[in-house]
DNA sequence: GCCAACGTTGGC
DNA sequence: GCCAACGTTGGC
């Protein structure tokens, strides 16, 4: 099993939006790199949910529940192929504590995340030991 | 609102 | 296939 990191803007999605959803395809994914972290996971692998521009913390946890299929907000490109693709996550539980970037930076153990590194990277992978890490920096008692 | 980092596009 | 120009993202 893995660990991943999604962000979204919580102005447009947030995490309370996905609580209130019993599953969410996590469409609007344009870059290669962030699809191919998609196509990667596995039913069960577990992920945080970063909020981009406003709060700037990761909030909570989601899990995937269905593999990377093509996204239904994609456009076919000129060979009339959607190349865009998306899994589909619940949300697990929030993080009673969110945890910053600012924190995060400021913390050796995590300031080599791809999250740090590669800012503008909207769905990167997460080390055991990050997630564990941050699942204690968020209050959470068990590490799932 | 600015700017750095990075991805994509298009000319050669 | 290289690289300059441009667009976008996201932190500050």
């Amino acid at each position: 099993m893995a660990y991943w990191l999604m962000k979204s803007e919580p102005d447009v999605f947030s995490f309370t939006d996905l609580t209130n959803k019993p599953v969410e395809e996590w469409h609007g994914v344009r870059n290669f790199t962030a699809r191919n972290n998609m196509k990667a996971m596995k039913l069960g692998d577990l992920a945080f949910f970063y909020h981009s521009n406003v709060g700037k913390e990761i909030v909570g946890i989601m899990k995937v529940v269905k593999l990377a299929h093509p996204d239904s907000t994609a456009e076919p490109n000129d060979k009339g192929k959607i190349v865009w693709e998306c899994v589909d996550v619940v949300a697990v539980e929030p993080l009673p504590k969110p945890v910053t970037l600012e924190v995060i930076k400021q913390t050796p153990a995590l300031a080599n995340m791809a999250l740090v590194k590669l800012s503008r990277l909207s769905v990167g992978p997460v080390s055991p030991d990050e997630w564990a890490l941050i699942c204690k920096m968020g209050g959470l008692k068990k590490i799932p």
